[in-house]
DNA sequence: AGACGTCATAGCCAACAGCTATCGGAACCA
DNA sequence: TGGTTCCGATAGCTGTTGGCTATGACGTCT
């Protein structure tokens, strides 16, 4: 007996119907069926009366359902009180972010944060990392996810190489698609460029010039969203992390080669143990990027490390 | 969060001590000691201040200690109260069952089936296959487990093949052993034969008698234990299954070249549904039997069918 | 210092929960 | 009667995981 197969025969009991109690509970419906024929045979007894179209309790079932229903609440309980002991009940998280992720995939992420511990406040600031480590130092954030290397000196930092994301260049989409191109490709080429304070500006910036050429810039200026405009608008080519690309219809990704990938990392300083929340995003945060890995639902060219 | 991590949680919160719990719970202390961190990193908080020799709980493993507990009586409750709706809190088995398997593997599965519905009354009836299918005709048996092919000409019973056993050459310990023999190799030499009715009887002098001998006998009559004691005594070979041999020292068993084997079949009357005490017993033998198969506790010379 | 006790870690394997694809049969409809 | 639809069961595959053994780390006691 396992409380998962509890939250399956109750959902069945609930719905009287197998495939739309699988709806309920997010899985396939034979993965389901499976779990109750297992509960049944460890029980001992048929659950329920499978009548095409009118599933019903039998008197086993009716027996089962109100304990089964009680073990599942007192599962909740433990969990909540658990959580309020840790100190997850409430709290805070500032998290700074760059904007390719808060762009990409913070969301889901934080979504699954705030339904495990949904007391935990969440304040995101946005910024280049150069921001953010400044903030993490003056104690105005908990946790940030940053551009590795680091410029600053600061060695306070604690960091945590998580992920590698792929940049390329976005165009407007229709604009003679090619395969690949070479950072060469770009010189005389019209950019839409980043304001100060970006690591994607100084990102590009670096790459041109080691390429051997001074870049042109269409217009520069603007945040995450409005570059993406931009170039939708047809002003010009932009660099940028193939993440944000995903959801946008109207503009073309060519990656470069060789290759231009940036490391993310979580940071944190290192003087101070991080609070109950920040440590339980951290995990929930990583947890979330193996398991979309693991299902293959991360935005293209978004790797995780190991 | 898993009903078998609490269990272990409990177990560790009243042992104070690791190792004694996993060995309460007859898992590896690794085992276990994994299921802990799975449940703690799953509610997010530590549940046991693990001090060198001196375990304790958090206040956060004070917290769900109760709740726990409670979640395991109510599983156990839905447990006791399925079986009785099912018909297992009270009942009888009436197994008959053949005398190598009496003395073999049967005990250990009359105990699983025991401690699983204490409230069931188990009645064995050993005797030989002929006895046990003319008593199931009659209504005096709910199951029997025989011996294949039948010589009963009643088709009436339902059989289920599921174990094979090696027949050997039993013998006194320290009598010129060999690897193997051959039937031949029986031919002239004293036998201890069981009483007539034994299955074990007419497969030996079947076997003989296709070799082309009739075999000599030095005593004959007895059953089981007698045969056992008589060759232990000296007074000459027996074919036996070698799951019989299994605890007898002074006995050595000779495999048979070519290998002869029987079939047991676990055998009810077709004509009235078995009741569900019956049901459950020839589930639990049959998982027992892949269990011991799993865990190669089987005794030598047995094989599980699928 | 060395032996012991105790929990954690590492690495391996079998079992299983999940999936997709498909079947079988009841109900419904023309 | 013969499709058609719906719904649960079945089959076969795969990734995850609970279990094991062996070993490590580290305190305690002789």
């Amino acid at each position: 007996m396992q409380l998962q197969q509890l939250a399956y025969f109750v959902a069945v009991a609930d719905a009287r119907h197998f495939t739309q109690a699988a709806e309920r509970m997010r899985v396939a419906q034979p993965s389901l069926s499976k779990q109750i024929r297992a509960l049944e045979t460890d029980l001992g007894a048929p659950l329920f009366s499978r009548a095409r179209g009118n599933v019903t309790l039998t008197p086993a079932g009716e027996a089962l359902l109100p304990l089964a229903r009680r073990m599942l609440a007192d599962a909740d309980t433990a969990r909540r009180e658990v959580a309020e002991l840790a100190g997850l009940r409430k709290g805070r998280v500032r998290l700074g972010a760059t904007p390719s992720l808060c762009a990409g995939l913070l969301a889901d992420a934080l979504a699954r944060f705030h339904h495990g511990y949904p007391g935990v406040e969440l304040l995101v600031e946005e910024g280049g990392s150069r921001d953010l480590v400044r903030d993490l130092a003056r104690g105005q954030l908990d946790l940030a996810l940053i551009i590795l290397p680091l410029q600053s000196s600061d060695p306070a930092l604690t960091t945590e190489e998580i992920l590698r994301e792929n940049l390329v260049v976005a165009t407007r989409q229709g604009e003679r698609p090619r395969a690949r191109m070479r950072v060469e490709d770009l010189r005389g080429r019209p950019l839409v460029m980043f304001r100060r304070g970006y690591d994607l500006r100084e990102a590009t910036l670096n790459a041109c010039r080691q390429a051997g050429f001074e870049p042109r810039f269409a217009v520069e200026g603007g945040e995450m969203d409005a570059v993406l405009r931009f170039v939708e608008a047809g002003l010009g080519a932009a660099v940028v992390p193939s993440m944000v690309l995903d959801g946008r219809p109207g503009l073309t990704g060519t990656p470069l080669v060789p290759g231009l990938s940036r490391t993310i990392a979580l940071a944190h300083r290192k003087d101070v143990e991080p609070t109950r929340a920040a440590q339980a995003f951290r995990t929930t945060f990583l947890a979330f990027l193996t398991d979309s890995s693991r299902e293959r639902t991360l935005p293209p060219g978004v790797e995780v490390l190991p």
